[in-house]
Parts: structure tokens; sequence; C-alpha cells
DNA sequence: TATGAATGAGGTTTCATTCAT
DNA sequence: AATGAATGAAACCTCATTCAT
């Protein structure tokens, strides 16, 4: 009744609620979409009560900008940061990043954000908007680099970079919407690590100059 | 009042109706998801009355169910009886099927589905369960062949087509999702016949047997 | 189960509703104001379910609209050609009115509405203004143009009738707002017959011309 | 930090805290009424928090009877002593007491306790019925008194005086209201100079003796 | 068969009140 | 004495579903 826990539940917590509060929204606006979620099940998920929702967000639709919002800008800045630092061939650049992005996005509450992104889209069109210039032009800009790179060194045959980015991009997308979709009702398929093995041996046969 | 015409065009009609009420629905399913869909909506869209709907389904989630199976299982049957009339080399063919494939399933409404059935598989899971056994897998054993009629003939270089299926298939499925999202945002990308040029070229760069 | 009684709740009475609502709101706005009243109370008095106000009503504030415009716009035209078909010397004109005027206002539900304008005047100014324009300036122009009938026969002293148009009639708001406030809370008061004998009593004598 | 002056200075702050809360209660009480009147409102009016005000009243219904009490009292205290004070024939004292009530209700923040009695009375039928007995009977008493004195002295005619007060006094209440819902409005009337002017003249002409 | 008025459970939102600090 | 984060009951409003016509 008077234990240090019970008591912990009225520290005032005005710094942690927000982002208490947008992880519990997270997990849910991606298992249900953003209609189907109840504001006392994403409350109750972050060990609050429904009115307290409302003294960080000015309704429902708020706390969804926010979750889109504040999970990806603290991963965009990391994610151009580390990409500055890596070096090497083309290929194993495209490697890396690969990987790289699959851990820290794949594996991640915020893998969720596409399949959301995708699912809304109509519903929210600046958010779609937002998520395009902000994330997806940001992160093909980053691919045409490389390509761009692999290309001029010979490495990679001559193409127009902007016209492949969407297609090279596409099997990592599909499987983090998949891995948040059928994933969660038993429809499962090849495991990640094989699959980004393969992936990756596809692509760069693909992208590959002709040895002749 | 009762001449006959009147009464066959209303017979057509009323046999008609549960196809104009899944057209409608699918529309506003795959445009807004199932929860933010009124069932007002898809009645106006249909041009009947909310009470109409309850006499050809039994409510909004055996609307949805009736959605998704029947637009697919006319397709189903016309694809796999498409695909076996289909002959030559393994490379042609993929092209063929892939270009068949968009012109059906892109380029029509029920190009909406696979949105829909990534952004509802947690809410209906027995719906994720049909469409993964009913079209995705159908859908794979039909590639797999292809693949390794390729491969048995040389064409393709040696893999095992069940670890490729999927990453191959993405850039379709993403581009159909993509239709069904960004773009009506105004988030636009390559025109679809560069896509699918491009697309070919690269995946069969990435399957061919290496010419060594 | 079945009654007649019953299968009458079922009639459709599309036409019937919006009045039926508002006189139940117009009775609960004027005992309780506008923000204490509940709607479900009101659809309660009103014989229906919540949801039905809404198939009539935007919301509580467009209820709350109607209940004000709906009443009073009728029982205007009638009172302005009530008062065209009236003659006789202006002081028989002026009793006339104001015994008229009781009977059809004080005695009836809309008698209400002064009180409830002048309390919710400020959260709701453009009803405030339609009340004053529509009925308050109205009323002034007919009594106006009684006292102006009085002056130029004489049988009135001289003064200028819009400034004495508010102080006169000042008694019988007063009464009408004391009717649905204190009256109700047992703070009563002289008897109407006699309040109103005194009233013209003392407002005649006041308005008359000096004998001399 | 505890320097005697800093100390004085809050204490003198919590002792007229309470006043602070009903000078900004009534105002937005008279302005909102009580049931859209928000705490926070109030509070932040005052310069406290929401919580402060419990530590001085109850509730917000406590906070409302206190804002009738606190209002009233004095102001009654007052009244009385200064009528006492008062002499001369009773046409002038009318006069005189007229025109100091104005001052001291009309031109005051306390002059919408009038709007907010009737507004509230039947939410609040105690509050109603204190306002009676402390306010309108004790006025009632005074003016019937000065009546009386005017009629034993022949300067009025002869008439009832308990049933002429109400009537007398409501072109003064009407002002009064009209002062804090209307007029806020935007609609306006006479200015008060000339309103009261007139109305002197028109009631004591109804209430002299005739020439006769 | 078709309608659409009516329902009421269930959602979002507000706000008086509490209580650890 | 004062705060303000947190609460939760209760309000408004929506919409899938029913049913007399």
């Amino acid at each position: 009744m008077a234990c240090p826990i019970e008591k912990f539940r009225w520290r005032r917590r005005k710094e942690a609620r927000p982002a208490e509060l947008t992880a519990a929204a997270l997990d849910l606006f991606v298992e249900k979409g953003f209609a189907a979620t109840r504001l006392d099940e994403i409350a109750a998920r972050a060990g609050v009560s429904k009115g307290t929702v409302y003294l960080y967000f000015s309704g429902k639709e708020d706390l969804f900008k926010a979750v889109i919002r504040e999970s990806l800008l603290p991963l965009l800045a990391e994610g151009e940061k580390l990409v500055a630092s890596m070096h090497g061939p083309a290929g194993d650049l495209f490697k890396a990043i690969v990987m790289r992005w699959w851990e820290m996005v794949g594996e991640n509450p915020i893998g969720g954000i596409p399949k959301l992104i995708f699912a809304e889209a109509r519903n929210f069109p600046e958010i779609a908007r937002f998520y395009a210039e902000e994330v997806i032009e940001r992160g093909k800009r980053l691919l045409v680099a490389v390509f761009r790179r692999g290309i001029d060194s010979g490495e990679f045959r001559p193409f127009d970079p902007e016209l492949l980015v969407h297609i090279v991009f596409s099997p990592l997308m599909m499987r983090v919407i998949w891995k948040h979709s059928l994933d969660c009702c038993g429809v499962t398929t090849v495991p990640i690590d094989i699959y980004l093995r393969e992936y990756l041996e596809l692509t760069l046969r693909g992208l590959r100059r002709d040895p002749a």
C-alpha cells in the first residue's frame, strides 16, 4: 500500500511520460491501425489513466503524429551519421548498410512504422508526405550515392540510380512490413539471415558490371 | 410499373447487388482501412441504403471477408490457367508473368488487396491465413516452377527457388502497395513501364547463370 | 409487447421529431441552462434515445440554436398580425397588448426563452444578436408606435418613445424571468392578475398627460 | 528569502486569497454560468493553481455559494446604514436611493449577481432562497418604508406598497441584467444617465398623488 | 426486396477532485 | 500553503445493427 514501488506511481514524471505514451501507442497503432486502437488501451499499456494522455497530447490524432515524428527523427540523424563513417568498395558498403538497417530498423519497434505509414497514408496525407520527404527521400539520396560510387569505380554496371533505388530497396521494405503483419499470424517465411544473404547476392549480381 | 422489362432489369439488379457492394467496399476498405470505413459510405457508394447491406451480408466483418474472397478467387483460377498456357524459355516466361500480373492486378481495383491484407492481418488473422494459403502459396508455387525450369535448363544459376521467391516478388508487391497509399498523397515515383523494365533487367541479371 | 402503443414507438415520425425534441430541450435548457443540461435527459424527455437526437441536429449547440429559432419565429408572425388588428385609444391598446403578451408568452413554455437568452448571451453571442434583432427590435417598434399614437392624440404626455420603451417593458420581462427562476424555488410574489393591474395603473399614470 | 518583509507580504497574500478567488469566480460565473466555468480558469485568473482552490473551498459548489454570500453581505450592511442616514421628502429619498444603488451595484462586479441568481436559481434553490430572503426581502422592506412615508405625507397616491415594489424596481434589475448579458454582445441601449432620469420621471409620475 | 428511423454500446474527450511532493 | 500530475466519472458523439414498414 505504501511500499516504495507504489509511491513511484506518484512520482512526477512529466519528462518521461510523452515517450512512454508514444512507445505504447506505436505498438498498438502498428498492431491494430489508427482507427481500431482505443485510447484506453494505449493509456493502460503506458500504465496511466485515459485522462493522462490528454495532459501531453491534444487528442488521438496528435498522439499519432507524435508517434511518427518522435520515432523517426532520432533514427534519421543517427543513420546518416553512421553512413558517413562507412568506407570501402560500393558492394561492401551496400552490404554494410543493409545489415545495419535491419539491425536498427528491422529489429526494433519502429520497424512497424512503414506498415503504419502505408496503411494510414490516405487518412493522414500530411504525415505521409512528411515521411516521404524526411525518411524516404533521405534514404534514397544515401543509396543513390552508394550506387553512383559503384558505377564510377566500375564495380557496378552503368545504370540510372534514381530508377533502381526503389526496386532495390523493396525486398527490405516488404520484409519489415511482413514481419509486422503476416508473421504475427503465423505465416512465416525464410529466416532473416538467409533472406538477407540471398537478397544481397541477388541484388549485387543484378547491379554488378558484366565481366566481359 | 410492372412491365416485364422493368422486372427483368430489377432481377438483374438483385443478382448484381452483392458484387456491387463488395466492389464499393473494396475501394473504401483499401482507402481508409476496415475500422475507419463506415457502412453508410459503402451503402451510399453502392447506391443502396444501409439496411440493404444486411440482406446480403451478416455484418461488416462478413462483408470484409467476402470482399477478399470474392475478389481473389476468380483471379486465381484465371491466373493459373493463363500461366499453364504459356511457353518458352524461363526468362521470357518470367517476363510475361510479370507483365501480365501488373495488367491484371496492378491496374485493377483488386490491386488494393495486398495493402489491405498487410494492414489488417493482425486484426483478421484467419483472413490473413486464407490469403497466405490461397494466394501467396499458389503464386509462389507458380514462380518456383518457373525458376526450377530455368535452373534445369541452365538458363538460371543454381539456387534454391523457395529462398528467392519472396525477394524476387517484393518489388512488384511494394509497387502495388505504394500505388494505393503514397501515390494517392502525391508522393510519386518512376513511371510504371520504366519501373517494370528496370525491375526485369535487374532481376534477370541476378538470376542468370554466370557466363563463365 | 406487441400492443398497438408499443408499435407506435416504431412509427416513423420524421416530421414530428424535431419539434418534440426542441420542446423537450426548451424545458430543460430553461430549467438548468445550456451547459448543465445533458443530452440524454433531453432525449429521454422526448421519448427517444440519445442517438436519435443526432439524426435531426448536428450536436447540442445546433439543438440549442434550433430551440430559440423555432420557438420564436411562429410567435413573432402571430404577434405582429394580432397587433395590426387592434384598435382604440393608445391606453386601451397598450393594456390589450400587455394582457395578450402575458397570455401568449407568460403562460407558455416559450416564456422561458428570455431567461435563457440573458443567461447564455455571452456564451452564444450570435444567438443573442439574433434575438435582439428579431424579437426585441420588432417588439420595440410595436410599442413605440403605440406610444407615438398616444402622444399625437394628446392622450400621453410628450416624451421620446425610444427612451422609455425598455423601461416600460421591464416589469413584464422581470416577471417572466422570475416565473422561470425564483418562482420555481418557492420564492413567490404578488399574483399575476394583481401584478398586471397594478403595473398598468402605475405605467399609464406615468405616461399620461398632465391634467392641467 | 525569509526576511520579515517577504513573510509579511506573503501573510497578507494568504489572507487575501479567498477574496481574490471569489472575485475571479464572480466574473467568470457571471460571464459563463456556473456549469460552463472551469475551475482552471478561476484559478488562473486568481493567479494560483487549481489545487489551491481546494485549500479554501471544499469544491466548486462551495466556491459558488461563497461568491454569492461574500459579495452580498458587506453590501447589504452598508446599504441599510446608508439609507438610514438619508432624509427628506419620499420622492427625493427614492431618487437618492436609486442613484446610489446604481453607483454601488450597477457599476461594480457584484452587479452581475442578479443575472447569476436568476440563471442558476433552479440549480441552486438554497442559494436562491438565501438571496430572496437576505437581499430581495431587505431591499423590499426598505423601499416599502419609503413608499409608506410618501403615502402618509400625501406626496404619493394611496396604494399598497407591497404590491408595487417589484414592479417599481424591475427597470433597475433589468438594466443590470442587460448590462451583463446583451450589452456584452454589442446589443446596446439608452445611456445609463438618461435611462435613470427617464425611469425616475416615469415612476414618480406613476406614484404621485393626483393633483386634484 | 428494400428502406431508413431508431437504437445503444462503445468510443473520444473534458474536468472536478485528489494527493505526493 | 502551494503545486500540478494524475485520476476517473461522466459528458458528448459515432456508427454497426435492428426492425417496422
